[in-house]
DNA sequence: TTGTACGCGTTATCAA
DNA sequence: TTGATAACGCGTACAA
């Protein structure tokens, strides 16, 4: 499966590059002979385009780059696989960047993917990164970017996020009726876009019921490991300790079980409402916790559906927008999960042995 | 931050781009005033070389390819974030591709990734795959490849695996110790180089400890969410039903104990243990399953330096060698268990309402 | 020590 | 309707 190149099929059919170049993307007037032999030609020795080539002549590159935070992440590897199946089915790679977190290594990644000639970019901003010039200077040399999940309010693009509103509303509206009055909002940094939906939808519903909003129940951080421990400790030692948890990211539901075991302190049976994961992880943690989930991989489609709607029309304007994909509110109460966790942890029934 | 190139610096300084790329460099003789005047040109105008036109002009384009089954899946994102990590400390570029357990996309996969002019590729490969002609040709043309994960012994290339044998062994056995001695073992295409290994390590601790193979209590296929239930159903009403569960991935640990807890079946306290999870998943599936943990990131990051180690070094001979990654087996006994279970489950005795 | 010219694969422009 | 040529950014023989 050698690679062939235009000219090739030039030196095969006695003709000139350019001509069969032409016949190829069949634009400009071309004898209809000419062309149907070149494209039976390019047909049987199985002829590519050079990407590599199309990119240095300036024109499309069929790339698209993806910046996220973190790979290794549920939710951000499910909307990298929903972006690369939409791009696949156009046309599209994908060239994928890590930022780690860090505004740097950002910019840097910017600039690569520039570099690489992408026709577009989708990027979720790094939790250090407040200013975006990095990306205004991408949409200024023509080049589209879409920002999913992490989005800033400063850039004039589209976007496509999570209803983290609506998803934190559903969710504290929810253990307020099953009759929470305390519940702690352990999040993640304060400036984020999330973040802030977040809070914002979990103080409407608090609002909204006549339940007093205390600031010493919200916890902003990156919290490793070892840190949610006592931030857990702290919390239960206030004066009127949290009666319900609701994290926004499945790290800190995670962290905050381990650190509830560990400290061998328990909630009330039906409390603790973890927020915010990916539908596998909400299957797995099943079925001990009610979980809000995040539309990972159908944010990470509808990102690239736009980014490359926006690439394929550049000449007309189209409308920037915020698209809010709905989540979903999985509730599992006190009593199915007594069922479920007596089948789990129940003595032999079935088993002999 | 516009991007500048070799002839911007030469006009800048009034040089040819020769000189400029001599320069740069640091080859060949050179003025060392005018190798320092370039420098900091270069330096002023953060001046980077165009990968593409470096890519087009033959030599390295400092990108390697990564083909996957799947990226949303956890052992892979793992492992593609530990491949990131070494590129990109080592200055190369990853760019992703799906087989979608393809055989015709992952072929697809490979041409444009060739196309794309990566210096190496990195491949784990997809569950139809038998034949690896399109991965002999690419080694043909030089360009290096590493399989990991779900490797071909048909294929004479470098090749990172975790340890499936020993992983499987070690579980088996613990099962055993613990008084099990019917161990259903679900497992995914027999085909699989993993399947084979892992399949291998458990028959081995059977062995050891004198406890009869059954051949009933394997099970093979790409199981869908629906169709864990009917099997462990049916594996339930063997006249010795399995006394203990040994599976192959997280979906179907999770897709088995789903169906127990479903078909409200029991089996004894300590006796599933699922085999073959990611570390994440281990955590969260804590504190109720053994786990045989994966070395997801560490293959990734293996792979990915001996992939690049023969890049860099084409011209010697590399040893060509199967790199065998240890797993680990957590083991949560019923003690453990109980108590953790206590703790997340318990009425409330710290907090009032 | 430095400059000129060419080629990598492709497309666009202009001439035939 | 087709062919020749320049250009994209870079590295490198070869000439100066």
């Amino acid at each position: 499966m050698e690679t062939f190149t235009i000219k090739d099929i030039a030196r095969e059919l006695n003709l000139s590059t350019s001509t069969v170049s032409r016949a190829l993307r069949g634009s400009y007037e071309i004898n209809p002979e000419t062309k149907r032999l070149v494209m039976e030609c390019a047909e049987r020795l199985n002829y590519r385009p050079n990407p590599i080539a199309l990119s240095l002549k300036g024109s499309a590159s069929r790339a698209i780059g993806v910046i996220v935070p973190q790979i290794a992440n549920y939710f951000f590897s499910q909307a990298i696989n929903g972006i690369e199946a939409i791009a696949y089915n156009r046309g599209y790679h994908v060239i994928i960047f890590q930022s780690q977190e860090s505004y740097e290594r950002e910019m840097a990644n910017v600039q690569q993917a520039m570099s690489r000639k992408v026709d577009g970019l989708l990027i979720s901003l790094s939790s250090e990164t407040s200013d975006v010039a990095h990306l205004q200077e991408v949409q200024d040399k023509g080049v589209p970017v879409v920002l999913f999940d992490r989005v800033s309010s400063e850039l004039n693009a589209t976007k496509v996020v999570a209803d983290n509103f609506g998803g934190a509303f559903a969710a504290t509206e929810h253990l307020i009726q099953t009759g929470r009055r305390r519940i702690a909002h352990l999040t993640i940094q304060p400036w984020l876009s999330i973040t802030q939906e977040r809070l914002a939808g979990y103080r409407a519903a608090l609002e909204k019921h006549g339940v007093e909003f205390d600031e010493n129940l919200i916890r902003y951080g990156t919290f490793g490991p070892d840190e949610v421990g006592p931030m857990i400790k702290e919390l239960m030692r206030l004066d009127s300790p949290p009666d319900a948890f609701f994290t926004a990211s499945d790290r800190l539901a995670v962290g905050c079980l381990t650190a509830l075991r560990q400290q061998r302190l328990a909630i009330p049976d039906d409390v603790s409402l973890i927020g915010f994961t990916n539908l596998n992880v909400a299957d797995l943690m099943a079925p001990s916790l009610s979980t809000v989930v995040q539309p990972a991989q159908e944010i990470g489609q509808v990102a690239a559906e736009r980014l490359i709607d926006q690439i394929e029309r550049k000449h007309r304007a189209l409308p920037i927008e915020t698209v809010k994909i709905p989540t979903e509110l999985i509730v599992r109460d006190s009593s199915s999960r007594t069922a479920d966790h007596a089948a789990l942890f129940a003595t032999p029934k079935t088993v002999t042995h």
